[in-house]
DNA sequence: TTTATTAATTGCAATATTACGATTAATATT
DNA sequence: AATATTAATCGTAATATTGCAATTAATAAA
């Protein structure tokens, strides 16, 4: 892809744009709300619900283990996951201060 | 890449994932807070600030714009662009409601 | 122990993204 | 008109992502 320029830009920036990109595929997107919607945790049948190949979903709760905002348990065959309460917390801190950024007393060039 | 399916999810969740797409890169993340720090509008000097390439920049730009959360107008030689309010405060209610599901009363199974 | 179930991993094909050099387009300036 | 400035577009190389079939790993059940 020609890799981004981490480097050039602040930690705060960096981290916006990974938990932004986690959330840049509907899947992943439907995949948590799932999650919330689902008063006990979920497994497996996040294949059913969602439609995509098992090892697809698999891919994508990878993905959001990693950044932390799942979290897994083993139970026998299946493994069950669930939201991670606390670091979603964090991650909502750091998105809301992004899209909350000022609008006020600025005029448009447009 | 291998399209995403997006005929499988809501409009919401196409929505959502689109959004959060374009912030997923933290070039483009450094633009948008460039761009509700500085009070006039801003155009080409984003290459300074930021320092990737101009036609790596535009193509930014392009994306943001394309999404409606910028707008740009031609000033002579030079563009000027500007955070679409509307359209921000618009993103801001889908991500929001997004990013604030219910956390309360559910246990976790981990 | 054998078989079934569930989920992760591997490998691959298709497509998307990032970045930049080169070029082009468009207006300003001289 | 000639030149300078600014930004978009094009082409291309490098890398990432999505999705799945096939396989593997691990536990449960028989």
């Amino acid at each position: 892809m020609g890799l981004a320029k981490t480097e050039m830009f602040t930690d705060q920036q960096n981290e916006i744009s990974l938990f932004a990109k986690v959330f840049g595929h509907p899947a992943r997107v439907s995949i948590l709300q799932h999650l919330f919607k689902i008063d006990s945790c979920v497994c497996g049948d996040l294949v059913n619900e969602i439609g995509l190949a098992q090892p697809t979903i698999s891919q994508h709760l990878k993905e959001l283990k990693h950044l932390g905002l799942i979290k897994g348990n083993v139970e026998g065959t299946s493994v069950c996951y669930c939201i991670h309460k606390e670091n979603w917390t964090a991650m909502k801190t750091v998105m809301t201060e992004f899209l909350n950024q000022d609008l006020t007393q600025k005029q448009d060039c447009c």
